[in-house]
DNA sequence: GTGGTCTAGACCACC
DNA sequence: GTGGTCTAGACCACG
């Protein structure tokens, strides 16, 4: 599963890993009886300390999202109802208003913002693929 | 100007005010030269600490989307973002980076994330326009 | 590092933090990745509140002078300024206008004003070397 | 007499002007018996309040520097020991420094920074001529 | 009335 | 331990 954290964003880092990991439910993007990284491997990977990821997985775990199989690593256990279309498209516009709103404030112009995107999505494309 | 305060978001509230002026000065919701409420009148009518509102207020000054002027309030400036090119690429990058990384996690294609781009970029002139 | 305010001078406490910080970078006292002393150890070192650091601290790493790192401490980042140009000279001319004034006041003649900048370029020059 | 202010220096403006009128006594730029600008007219070159300039001359007149007389105008009356060169330089040095640090985090080199004064200084030769 | 600074003390997130 | 945010309340400078 992809995470990725934004430290500027004010919402703590704990919270995000919650929230991707619902939305990666939500979206059908996890399935029953998946495994999550380990705490540790997580940990590294976005450099944090594992009590961070800790804590998340146990929130998870809390809120029987997710169950800890001692010494086995942490499975994702519930269906959750995936969003619907509507919603995704309202959540997905709160973050493209939030670029529109810089490129405004640096007068860069419509065209220019849309083939930064683009560009944007080639990157990350490319990343995934060297990933892989 | 209207304000409006999610507590529950983790995006601290000063925070929260200076992207509500920074979206009102992208949708025309701000003329140059008007003047924001006073400090102490929105922090009343937020139900906030006059700091709060002052420290907001005073990072807007900082990035020069306002001019305070002592004893008279706080104006609104159409200033051009004092930061330079590189920055700017890295800020813009990162809100676009954002709205990516959501749509992956909701399975959302690139072609839609153009297209919804599109959209909120009509949506964003069709306001200013009945702003003007 | 040292800092030390004087509470008469009517420069802002935050504000002369922030000033013995650029001038510590400038004079070679601070090396590129230093700790900084931490928020609490230097209010309760200069006697005064640690919001008040913390606002010096948080503003500095808004110029991009420093970079805070949660739950580790503050560090030294010798980032170049992310003013563009335009601000960067309106700056500069600040400050040579300040001198400038000032030595009007004093009848000091143009000349002399600029043998005085070479001497203290050598001056700052010399303990960048001993810092060194 | 000529006065600036620097509405960003945290010294209240009320202050800059008494230190002002103390540099220009200090410097011989203020001869004992010489009229001062009138409240108003001083107020209206710098765009200040009535009351600020007040306030200044009034703690001038406190400390026995000047003498307001009814109806005819504010007068300079003290004669104090001008300030010896060493002081002057050291005072001065501090403006510079100021102006070197800025320098230093903008990448401008010590030539540029010369160069750059120098400019400065034609410019305010420009003004003053034109004032005349 | 306006904005600006500072203190004291609290709570939170992260290492 | 670290930094980050917020409140309550004070005092100052400016119009």
């Amino acid at each position: 599963m992809y995470f990725e954290l934004n430290f500027k964003s004010g919402r703590p880092v704990y919270q995000q890993i919650i929230d991707q990991v619902k939305g990666a439910a939500a979206s059908g993007g996890l399935r029953r009886g998946e495994q999550l990284p380990s705490i540790r491997a997580l940990a590294e990977r976005l450099r944090i300390n594992r009590n961070t990821v800790a804590r998340a997985y146990g929130e998870l775990e809390h809120g029987g999202l997710v169950k800890s199989e001692h010494g086995r690593g942490v499975f994702f256990t519930a269906a959750t109802s995936p969003l619907n279309a509507r919603t995704r498209r309202e959540l997905l516009g709160r973050a493209l208003d939030a670029a529109i709103i810089e490129a405004h404030h640096f007068r860069v112009a419509d065209e220019e913002l849309l083939k930064l995107l683009q560009e944007r999505l080639k990157a990350f494309k490319r990343r995934r693929v060297e990933a892989a």
